[in-house]
DNA sequence: TAAAATGTTACACTATCTGTAACATTTAAG
DNA sequence: CTTAAATGTTACAGATAGTGTAACATTTTA
């Protein structure tokens, strides 16, 4: 599953699970209303019940529940929770010897660029809540009234 | 080729060809140099020749020349020269009818998200040239010497 | 104890990426 | 004018990654 894959089906969830709160619903009816497969839904939702996103209960009537408003969940942090990156933990050791791989040094260079590139997507997406995309989408959530 | 592999080795040909400026450089001598397939190298360059970035003559004493300040070349002029993707035209068509496909209005909502990303990488782009890299790798121009 | 949910793994199918080769075209030198 | 050597372009097999689905263990309520 692509990273854009998975932060868009997650998101689709989540507003799904804001908005029928706070009634918990089952990966086969999330999966069905928001056109995924409900086994691969079953592997997000996992990842972000551990990040305390939404709560899961197995069981004869279990399902899945939003744990958070709304209007603190980002992408960010979605993103983080169900993409497993090594978080910029880029192998940036500083060689000492200068020998002759130049194509080191670029690699290198690139490296550096593209997790800069990383941080900034990161950075955009700190700043679009859940909340924001629901009303974007005229979505109503029912998570705050019945807290 | 990913867009990225296809940056960094655009780069690596133009640095080593704004090094050995004003000599021309045959692909095979330039792949060798920089670590990469000729043939695969060839039909990058033959991109950048035709956004006038480097020049190829034909021939038997044919090969690649700069043909473009390294002050003013830029990162994202060379990602647009070698990346062939339809500079943001998504299709964003406003439907007016309001019907029951929010999956559309979803997949809509992250299309305008994921290019506004492409937007902000771009703009990161714009502000790297190739000088500014050759000066960060300790790597001598020799272009502006000799036009 | 059985039914129904999550949690996790596996797998075939497809698509994309990668490296290489092949060959047509162009052009300068002999 | 012929040949050698370069670019320009296309094609293709092997490796890698993405996709959809199934299967089954685990958990928990009725």
């Amino acid at each position: 599953m692509s990273a854009s894959t998975k932060l868009s089906s997650s998101v689709k969830a989540i507003c799904y699970l804001a908005e029928s709160y706070p009634n918990p619903k089952t990966s086969k009816e999330i999966a069905e209303n928001i056109g995924v497969n409900s086994s691969k839904l079953r592997q997000l939702l996992s990842m972000l019940a551990k990040q305390n996103i939404v709560v899961s209960t197995q069981g004869k009537t279990g399902g899945f529940t939003l744990s958070k408003d709304p209007g603190i969940i980002h992408l960010q942090e979605i993103y983080c929770s169900i993409e497993d990156r090594k978080a910029f933990h880029l192998d940036v050791t500083r060689r000492k010897e200068k020998k002759q791989d130049r194509i080191h040094d670029f690699n290198n260079y690139f490296l550096n660029l593209f997790s800069e590139v990383q941080v900034e997507i990161e950075d955009m997406m700190k700043n679009i809540s859940i909340k924001s995309i629901m009303e974007r989408l005229s979505i109503k959530s029912n998570y705050n009234e019945n807290q």
